[in-house]
DNA sequence: GACTTTTAATTGTCTGACAATTTAAATGCA
DNA sequence: TGCATTTAAATTGTCAGACAATTAAAAGTC
């Protein structure tokens, strides 16, 4: 019911925000001045800016003419949010790996129509140079799982929305650790770099529907290596 | 390069708890041993502890044997911020309402495959019962935005994957505020209930086909809807 | 006019204290 | 003994005051 007075703080002052009654590059009051205001010390004043720094609401500066500023959301800090938050979800409260696996790709697919049509030289570029490291020799399982990443990143962001590039960017990085139990054999990579090739050729061509093939073709052979990991797993406990 | 010792400390305990060196439930130092092992002052270690909290990775208890515990991030939790995220995102970064609304369709079009085929009693009753209140008479615009937000939450929650609700939570109310600006005449209802009795039908008789198409025609006319609203403001201006 | 120094404002940090809260242990009582 | 009550201890929440570090503007100097 009746919160700490920091965490009341903070919600004033956020709400503030929110509802555009402080806006961007705005300064706050010093933190003197807010402790009068509220009626709290100081200490309790910083407690409450430092949780709304927490979520890059504000950013500080000190020195004379400093304090706190409203702070311009940045897509770069929405995305780091949002990675930490999913991964944080994924891995605390038993997200099964098709769970995980199926929100991906109905993402992803949800992009293709955009990225075929938006795509830009340099998008291809960076699959297709993403697709020949995944093919180089010796590479680590998790250096594989990198590029996968790099690979997909490209082709959302190839759909030209920040909106969709922002979401999908904690979906796919929050799933790196689940791909990463995935051992991925010579004839695992093959197929997979296969499916990639395609997307990137779709792409080129700007046909959606080949892309839309080759992602869903994808999203059920990893669940299927998925699958296989767990199953590989139980076998070796019993 | 050298941040707020607070930041740092905060930094060190979160990388705790993402790499699982600190798990779920449990219990962190005192302030007071945090204070001597980070050789900072307590104030110092609450302000981290403060951040922490923010993001909802920790959570406190006073008393004897209380203190700092590892957060389990619930969905709600998560929900929230993600929320507060993607309308912060959206209220400062001048993404246009296009933008926006391609995404949140093109999201909510992933969703409907899966919703056809799993989709319960509940949500359709659900659905079923937003379309007759937005029939209302004398309902305000806010009134109906909302019964719109929580129409396609039901359709998405009808996907039964809650990473996609999760996803999609953000998406939807982080353009209510962009919704709330257009003004609904009785026709631009009659329309929209319809294809939102579309949508249900869609789904009641399981084709994905038909939501697909549903979606697709309201997506086109939200956006025709958001382009009058920004032409009329131009035009009044001028 | 350009450069340097001073000054004032502000955040960052520390120390020490006390209040509020909560659990465990101690105590008292039947 | 068994149960209720009180006490004690640990811990977070809050406060007050102080000083250090940083920064930009203002004042001074050549």
């Amino acid at each position: 019911m009746t919160s700490d007075l920091s965490a009341q703080i903070a919600k004033a002052i956020r709400d503030a925000i929110i509802e555009g009654r402080l806006i961007v590059d705005e300064r706050l009051p010093s933190e003197a001045e807010l402790a009068d205001q509220f009626d709290v010390s100081r200490p309790t004043v910083r407690e409450a800016l430092k949780r709304l720094a927490a979520q890059s609401l504000i950013r500080t500066q000190r020195g004379a003419f400093g304090g706190a500023f409203v702070n311009r959301l940045s897509y770069p800090d929405a995305y780091a949010q949002q990675i930490t938050t999913s991964t944080l979800l994924l891995s605390m409260n038993e997200v099964s790996f098709d769970v995980a696996c199926e929100a991906r790709f109905a993402m992803e697919r949800a992009c293709a129509p955009f990225a075929a049509q938006r795509r830009q030289a340099d998008h291809l570029a960076a699959m297709r140079a993403e697709i020949t490291r995944q093919g180089a020799e010796g590479l680590t399982d998790e250096a594989f799982c990198a590029s996968d990443v790099a690979f997909h990143r490209a082709l959302v962001d190839a759909a030209g929305n920040p909106v969709l590039s922002y979401q999908l960017a904690g979906a796919v990085e929050a799933m790196q650790p689940l791909m990463n139990m995935i051992t991925f054999t010579a004839r695992n990579r093959a197929r997979i770099i296969g499916l990639h090739t395609d997307i990137a050729d779709g792409l080129e061509a700007r046909n959606a529907a080949t892309v839309d093939q080759a992602l869903a073709e994808l999203a059920a052979y990893t669940e299927t290596l998925g699958h296989d990991v767990l199953a590989a797993r139980a076998s070796k406990e019993a």
